[in-house]
DNA sequence: CCTCTATGGCGAA
DNA sequence: TCGCCCTAGAGGC
């Protein structure tokens, strides 16, 4: 799951759950134990994300950093019943619980305490965020406009722009029509603008469902359906991810798949052209 | 039961 | 470029 939108959406369930309140913070499976004794009984300030980096601001400048990885999973969930502690099931390294919610988290990259120095540290690193404010796209622009690395190797790189994961690039590639091997360099400023323009219109969409979205009639279906105020159900269709050797939706051609600094990469052969 | 995979990222070679 | 870390669920036998 765990792409920008998932982050951004988790924070803002942790915010609606825990947000200004004083938590029980605990470690079933242990490996938080320390980090668990140091936040428990203090008080949970708000959380926030920037890319794919979660912090949960806690009193006395103490933050939890958490970094989803490739497998972790974070459930925000209300109590089934108030005031009762549900059983703990897994490996659930860190567990927040309040008198009606309770979190648990499993198998992070990162779960940690750290200081505001090291937060801005972290933060800094990343590029921009699309799924924030006042976020300048020139700043990813500049690292991309003269790299001799591919689109879809600088589009993963959170460096470059926070939050893009593999479904994101693969998608957005697609629907520009730009080639995943095309070296950064290649980039016209243009083209960058639309594609950064395009992951902030779309990434939202993310949050509020928590389902990527990146098919413009799955889209209009989503908005309808929320505007009607009916529950939504988003299918989980992409236009190239993990469709290797079906035809694309736009041309029909054969959907491309290659293994790519480790990572999955598809796209249309044909409509997404080199240059 | 086993093996494989995943929307990440790090460090060693 | 590869191996490795974290976990759960799916699929094969």
């Amino acid at each position: 799951m765990p792409e920008g939108h998932t982050l951004h959406r988790l924070a803002g369930s942790i915010d609606a759950a825990f947000g200004e309140s004083t938590p029980q913070v605990s470690s079933p499976q242990g490996r938080f134990a320390d980090g668990a004794t140091l936040l428990d009984g203090t008080e949970l300030m708000g959380s926030w994300a920037h890319g794919k980096l979660l912090f949960v601001d806690f009193a006395d400048e103490r933050t939890l950093y958490v970094h989803l990885g490739l497998i972790g999973k974070w459930f925000v969930l209300p109590l089934p019943v108030p005031g009762e502690e549900p059983e703990v099931a897994g490996a659930v390294r860190l567990r927040l619980l309040s008198e009606e919610h309770v979190a648990d988290l499993r198998g992070p990259m990162a779960c940690q305490v750290v200081d505001p120095a090291e937060v801005s540290r972290l933060v800094g690193r990343q590029g921009p965020d699309p799924l924030q404010p006042d976020q300048d796209p020139d700043v990813a622009y500049a690292r991309i406009t003269g790299s001799g690395r591919s689109v879809a190797e600088l589009l993963m790189d959170q460096t470059v722009v926070a939050g893009v994961g593999n479904i994101y690039r693969c998608e957005v590639l697609w629907r520009h029509r730009v080639h995943p091997l095309r070296p950064g360099r290649t980039l016209k400023r243009a083209t960058w603008q639309t594609i950064w323009d395009d992951l902030v219109a779309l990434m939202p969409w993310g949050v509020r469902t928590g389902s990527i979205i990146t098919l413009d009639d799955v889209l209009e279906d989503v908005r309808a359906h929320l505007e009607a105020g009916d529950p939504v159900e988003v299918p989980r269709e992409f236009a190239v991810y993990q469709r290797a050797g079906e035809p694309c939706l736009r041309c029909g051609s054969r959907v491309r798949h290659s293994v790519v600094a480790g990572r999955n990469l598809f796209w249309c052969g044909n409509c997404q052209r080199r240059t």
